[in-house]
DNA sequence: ATTATCTATAGATCTATAGATAATGC
DNA sequence: ATTATCTATAGATCTATAGATAATGC
């Protein structure tokens, strides 16, 4: 019912995207509302529009945000936790491509939030081209989409089973593959 | 409105079962209603309950049709076809597992349709299982594990990826990872 | 006076069910 | 008589908007 300061709307708003960015990583693009995010961010459903053009604007907003998360350490480090069961167990924490691949291939060919998923693409494949720091330029960035897709379909599968040893065994593999 | 024979309402069954396996592969599974699939079916609405307890059995129907297409030639075959920008560009007629992973990944623990996936990945992973028959039991298992992972890494992003070189340049990481 | 938020609601859409219709198959 | 399909609708749920409320900040 309040109008609260500037400042104060201003830290509602960066919720809002928080609380988004983790939301749809959990239950997907369509699965939870604009009233789910606003009221898990303590806010009611009306007041959204103020603050946003619509949910799509909030979906890029929040895969922004969801890439911006974490990714500190070395490349090994990163491998590690990227195939941890605690990865797989906390999607709303984790990896946006991850977490979002298949809604986002439903959207639209020019959606904004597909041109987002493609940066975090190179984004990642850049990062893990410090895996072969000695081979030539081609063959980093081949060998890094190759391990990114490596990590991304592991922790898709790992995920989607229905077997807590098999989805340890694909992460398992999946690191004997792209490390050793 | 007729009623038909048990032949043709058989027949219109399965018409829905094949429907819904490709519209869910391509709009997810919460992405198509049932008035939607039965439309495509050429029926209508009402009746889809007289043929399916739910959606959720339908859906799991649909799942174990989609896994038993296909997959026919050697495994370089299944490779080179998996890997294609084709397959990317027809997630209707493609693989479940890469289509519907993290859509699989939202239901409940112990869902029926989480169980099928799981019996699709071990399947997939023993057809792959022939890339390295000299290798130890443990060790092809891993492999194909990580291979599995490869190659739904691999279509899933680049189909969530807005530049058609960088969506070709996965696959072909992919392919030179997993072949060569 | 401006505006951040809230209440209330319109308009879609979706799952599921109830009851009607009309042809099949005993 | 049985039953495959259809019509119609109940009950949820979701996006988006309109208008009210009340505190901020010139």
């Amino acid at each position: 019912m309040p109008r609260v300061s500037q400042e104060q709307a201003r830290l509602n708003r960066q919720r809002v995207v928080e609380v988004a960015a983790s939301l749809f990583r959990e239950r997907g693009l369509n699965g939870v509302g604009v009233a789910d995010i606003m009221a898990s961010a303590g806010l009611t459903h009306g007041g959204f529009y103020g603050q946003f053009a619509n949910k799509d604007a909030l979906a890029v907003e929040a895969f922004d945000a969801a890439l911006d998360e974490d990714r500190r350490g070395d490349v090994d480090t990163i491998l590690a936790n990227y195939l941890s069961l605690g990865h797989v167990q906390a999607p709303g924490k984790g990896c946006p491509l991850a977490a979002l691949a298949n809604d986002i291939s439903r959207e639209a060919p020019g959606s904004p939030v597909r041109t987002r998923f493609t940066h975090g693409v190179e984004r990642l494949a850049s990062i893990l081209a410090n895996l072969t720091p000695k081979a030539s330029r081609e063959r980093r960035r081949q060998k890094s989409l190759a391990t990114l897709s490596t990590l991304v379909g592991a922790v898709v599968l790992a995920r989607a089973v229905n077997d807590e040893k098999l989805a340890s065994d694909l992460l398992q593999a999946a690191h004997s593959s792209v490390a050793g």
